[in-house]
DNA sequence: GGGCCTTTCAAACGTATGTTTGAAACAGAC
DNA sequence: GTCTGTTTCAAACATACGTTTGAAAGGCCC
């Protein structure tokens, strides 16, 4: 107990306020005093403030990654020879996600958000972490959707990948904020398999989709319903 | 030209660093040193490092959105009566955003990419000044959208506009980033019109999706393709 | 108990930040 | 030229940051 307590508090707390506040915005002061640790414990512990960013994304990411391989492998052997379908590709990633065993019931959302701030936030070091680390899986899961799109070129598939990403990372990572928001205003709950329910049909729709306009419509009189 | 000059210098370096870098990440001294201009000036000018965020902001909004009421206006008066599609919407938003007069060649993609970190980096003060400033347009997009798409619930409706807004929101704000992973790994060169050419119908089609699954398809065997 | 390694702690270090200051430079009006 | 209001400038301010230090405390084997 005594040793990885500290640790696992450091964690704890570094992942709830990384989430909520993006990286460069918490400090290892804020980390250690809500995680009732001495300032020194994360340099003691982690080495360095950006070691400990890289801990917050392994603790999550390594047990994600060895489910989604394992999902992966059974989509596969499911489907015997024949590539799986997008929608299975998608609900095989977000089975994979939600079904993560949680340490809270925030889990989910901070996983999300972190993810999205990884991308978002211009973190050299964290991108550079990523990359090295969680390549396989990453690149697995775009072969996945490059198999169940032939349709697509390269480039419509690359940029709606993003899409799909920025949908995701997005809604997931702000969905506390919005389920509040939609309890008032329509007072309907939401849980986040709902949301993920509703989202893989908008991404699958928007992945193949028909029409790339490449050049914009004129804007007087043509109607493009 | 006295006056005027130093201002300016400061809103151009700073949209650009922002842009760059994000809000916390650029520093006074970056934006003044890039400015050629004397550290104080921002203080002597706008009050504050936040007021400075701010002014980036309205210098490129404001003018925007008297465009977009504009582009609306046009819209509504071409349909008289029948409320406008939802690609006629999201067609005069883009254009919008597109056709606007630009400062510099990065124009539209600095412009996208500060709307995206303003979604993203929980700046507390740079929110509440956008909804105090522009919450008109921003209504009136919402409320062509709900004609646009009467046969969603308001709750299916509420969560594909949320995942509409993060598809764009994150694509914009990392689409320097996205581009040159692009140029690198296919060769290719995109502007910032191709991307908004190619995220238009994927979001026309994420909202017009079919089928909302309720309930996750049984992992085993069923595959709906 | 004494020795040894790990962990905690309070304090300090050096650096970078946003902001303020007070004097200097500049402008235009009379 | 001199006065007045505005703008620039170098310097300093107070504060916050990530990191380091050296001593104290704790656990564990013999």
């Amino acid at each position: 107990m005594a040793q990885s307590d500290t640790v696992d508090r450091i964690l704890d707390a570094a992942e709830e306020l990384f989430a909520e506040r993006g990286f460069s915005e918490t400090s290892l002061r804020m980390i250690t005093s809500k995680a009732k640790v001495n300032l020194a414990a994360v340099n003691y512990h982690f080495g360095s403030k950006n070691a400990l960013i890289h801990a917050v994304f392994a603790r999550f990411l390594t047990p994600f990654s060895a489910t989604l391989e394992k999902a992966f492998d059974d989509l596969e052997a499911r489907c015997d020879g024949t590539p799986p379908t997008l929608n299975q590709t998608l609900w095989a990633l977000t089975e994979s996600a939600v079904r993560m065993p949680q340490r809270n019931e925030k889990g989910i959302s901070i996983f999300m958000r972190l993810l999205g701030l990884a991308y978002t936030q211009s973190q050299g070091h964290l991108r550079k972490f990523l990359e090295q680390e969680y390549s396989e899986p990453f690149s697995r899961f775009m072969r996945l959707l490059k198999e169940a799109t032939p349709q697509l070129s390269s480039v419509d598939r690359y940029w709606r990948i993003q899409f799909m990403l920025g949908a995701t990372a997005f809604t997931m990572s702000s969905s506390d904020a919005l389920r509040d928001i939609l309890q008032n205003k329509l007072g309907v709950e939401t849980s986040v398999q709902e949301i993920a329910a509703r989202l893989v049909p908008f991404l699958a729709a928007g992945m193949q989709a028909q029409d790339t306009m490449l050049i914009p419509p004129p804007s007087t009189k043509v109607s493009v319903a």
